[in-house]
DNA sequence: AATCATTCCCACCTTGGACG
DNA sequence: CGTCCAAGGTGGGAATGATT
């Protein structure tokens, strides 16, 4: 019988206690980004001038689909007038800093984070900075808010992961892989009615915090 | 290539609250 | 009280990655 039981392989066992924890878990994130997605289609319709009175998860992501589908439309509008205003390695950098500024605030709101590790590493991110736009010495150096900050590893800047998410997904450690995901959604101070703002024309290839 | 562990997704069921 | 709907729980299976 005890054969039997160190025999319910450690499948038998994930199944029964793990799945439906991290089932549960998933549903969480999802639920998770969908209320911080609600909050920010609320704030910017509201800034729209429209009330918003109950929205259903459905509702949504109607709504974000259609709020992204007007920005898109605007931008190949703005596209066709000529607006050539950001070029693409200043559309990176911005990027680039945006993404900075965010991970940095969030990471200095964790407890117990280690200040002196945050120190290097914003160092460090102004140093990549500096290396990646040595054309535009002018602003080179990095206009970060808070003090602490997350590595993004070094690679030539185009092959930078397109998203946080996309780059710890298939990693063994999963639970980093969370982590990413349930911070990516808890920065919540992405504001939607700015995400055309970096307008380039690799924006395939440039890093987004979205 | 085969095998195993893990992750993810989906469909179905249950539950609880709102409403007529 | 019955019905509807949103949301959570769960089982099954596909997909993926690691190991041998």
């Amino acid at each position: 019988m005890s054969l039997q039981i160190s025999e319910m392989s450690k499948t038998y066992q994930y199944r029964k206690v793990m799945k439906p924890m991290l089932e549960r878990k998933r549903r969480a994130r999802i639920n998770k980004c969908l209320d911080e997605l609600k909050d920010l289609m609320v704030a910017t319709l509201e800034s729209e001038g429209e009330h918003v009175t109950r929205l259903e998860k459905a509702d949504i992501l109607e709504l974000t689909v259609t709020h992204l589908q007007k920005m898109k439309e605007q931008r190949q509008l703005k596209r066709a007038n000529g607006d050539k205003s950001m070029s693409p390695a200043e559309g990176f950098r911005s990027g680039y800093i945006h993404a900075v500024n965010e991970v940095s605030r969030s990471l200095s709101q964790l407890p117990g984070m280690n200040v002196s590790l945050g120190t290097q590493l914003m160092t460090h991110l102004g140093q990549r900075l500096n290396q990646l736009q040595p054309a535009v010495k002018a602003t080179a150096m990095l206009p970060i808010t808070a003090p602490l900050s997350v590595h993004i590893a070094s690679r030539d800047p185009y092959s930078v992961p397109i998203s946080p998410v996309s780059s710890y997904a298939g990693s063994p450690n999963s639970s980093l892989a969370s982590a990413s995901l349930l911070t990516t959604c808890s920065s919540a101070s992405i504001d939607v009615t700015k995400m055309e703002e970096v307008d380039s024309d690799e924006e395939e290839n440039v890093w987004r915090p979205w």
